[in-house]
DNA sequence: TTGTAGGCGTTATCAA
DNA sequence: TTGATAACGCCTACAA
């Protein structure tokens, strides 16, 4: 491979000339400029990143810290920082967890290890060199969704107990009273916010509010397969499921049609994301979308402001939602 | 940032004393490499990998690169690349395509930077610097999936053909004799060779071969909605269809039930994938399993391979697929 | 077993 | 406008 200093030899000029030939074009004189750029085409030259990060101290390139890739969601997180980190040339890193802290930690050591600027992270953990910076200064890492007790730290996520109550305040529009809930999980600040929004959202209504919650272990569709299993064999009486996925929705319609209750004519079910196949369940899923490529675009600006001003770029993005009407909803038939 | 000087000085050592201490341990006297473990404690000291990079001349690092993140066998197939690359302590970069040669181009660059010592291709397209390789030696790329007119690249895929010819048996033992074929592409190397196969399973069967194909433009569930639209409105008679994936026969069911057409009653479908949803559809989807993530993983082994002895990994490997029978495909009724 | 020193390929400062 | 040169932080002969 060629390098920098065969480029000088082969234009005649010094090797801070084909540099700047480069990088600084304006300085150079337009004859020099076209030798340089004659040598570069010849010996098909590419600057060599690993050199030129070492030198600017700086990879123009980020970690997103994700569980796994299973979860569109997810995909649709990292897709959104890509979109984003391409248009300034920023390179990608994929940093799998599988909810794993010390799999989160050692990526982070690669931005300590100065091969990454920054990370975003969509994990249930947060990363250790965050709990323990005493640094004063915050760390090039942005939180999505999840943020626990974190003092000095970027972040992006939704209004989660919003999100919940205003899926209770359409299901209480539709007639509903009973209302059942699925979540994903009984320890992610993101579920318990959306948990305290279900009962704000019943408390608004007027209803009493029946510790009617089945809490999965994640928000799987497999989730929703069992949690809807348990849901029914309990006996409580329910004529609607808020979901906190719409994978774990499409479970509980699963289960539900297996179990002879049609949605919605028997039961109403409404998830949240919005995911792709959302609209193709049987019947096409009611929900409360949630653009997961958002969180990743805003996470990735957060991450490219922190860059420029790391004080200017310690808040907090709040995104927004929107209910979603399809079929698997439906005003509830008096009598039941 | 302490770097290996800070070590030295603290450990009142050398820094290939450092280096060594934790490059290889074996030949650094315990008192000594004792000393060297505090100060790195102490300063929390973590290496730099783009010098180490830079030094070693080697990343350390692979970028796969693939159209998007929204389909589920791509991101089988990426999470599959990072399983068998964090196993081995290499870094996945990410490098979405957008099905661009020239955004392709651009994440090759990378190798040829030196950032990353290989690549890892899902795409449409081929990289430019494989097709005008002529070094006569194979490149650090691993072609997964499709595999127009190379010559000299390591590749991994499944057998297309059979996939669809075994697809088209299985129906045919349903005493099916009418089956359509809804593609996603007709240019990809993998669905001409499956459409291929989808001929040659009817002529196995002793069908006369109708050109009942309907050529959509990906694998998404759009174009299941699309084709099976245009499929019905072609009049052609049929009792079966083949879809190219399982979200084309996700978004045929859907369709088929829009027109009153009960699967698998009035029609049996059949998908290939087998992707989460597959199980979960309404029916459950009768599909031939192709795990992308084993794609991943052999890529990834490939190249692994190829940075050990180029040539010995300049082979193609085949992976098997498997037919599995769920509730979207049924006996054909006499009489149809 | 440990230390010295050169070099990986850039970028950026400073002087010419 | 250009060139010489000193880092960036690490690894690894080679010498001691």
């Amino acid at each position: 491979m060629a390098n920098i200093k065969d480029i000088a030899e082969l234009a005649g000029v010094s090797i801070a000339t084909v540099s700047r030939t480069l990088r600084e074009p304006h300085k150079v004189k337009p004859a020099t400029s076209k030798k340089v750029n004659e040598a570069i085409e010849k010996l098909s030259y590419k600057t060599n990143l690993v050199a030129s990060s070492l030198r600017k101290q700086k990879a123009d390139a980020v970690i997103v810290a994700v569980p796994d890739l299973h979860n569109s969601f997810v995909a649709g997180l990292v897709q959104g920082v890509e979109n984003v980190a391409r248009e300034n040339g920023i390179k990608v890193m994929l940093g799998v967890t599988e909810g794993k802290q010390e799999l989160l930690d050692r990526h982070y050591e690669m931005v300590a290890g100065k091969q990454a600027d920054g990370m975003i992270v969509l994990d249930v953990n947060t990363p250790s060199a965050i709990i323990n910076n005493t640094s004063g200064k915050p760390l090039p890492i942005v939180l999505t969704c999840e943020y626990e007790a974190i003092l000095l730290c970027p972040r992006v996520r939704f209004d989660n107990i919003e999100v919940a109550a205003e899926a209770v305040s359409y299901l209480v529009s539709l007639d509903h009273k009973n209302v059942a809930y699925i979540s994903g999980s009984r320890t992610l600040r993101m579920s318990r916010d959306r948990q305290s929004g279900f009962r704000l959202g019943l408390r608004r209504a007027g209803l009493t509010v029946n510790e009617n919650i089945i809490a999965g272990g994640d928000y799987r569709i497999e989730t929703g397969v069992e949690a809807t299993q348990a849901l029914i064999e309990s006996g409580e009486k329910f004529t609607a499921i808020v979901c906190e996925s719409d994978e774990i929705a499409l479970g509980a319609i699963h289960t539900l049609a297996e179990a002879g209750l049609q949605v919605p004519e028997d039961i109403s079910v409404l998830g949240m994301d919005n995911i792709r196949f959302a609209q193709y369940g049987n019947p096409p899923l009611t929900t409360i979308a949630l653009k997961s490529s958002q969180v990743g675009e805003q996470a990735m600006r957060l991450l490219l402001d922190y860059y420029l001003d790391a004080e200017a770029a310690n808040r907090e993005i709040i995104l927004p939602h929107q209910l979603i009407e399809r079929k698997s909803t439906a005003q509830l038939l008096s009598g039941k």
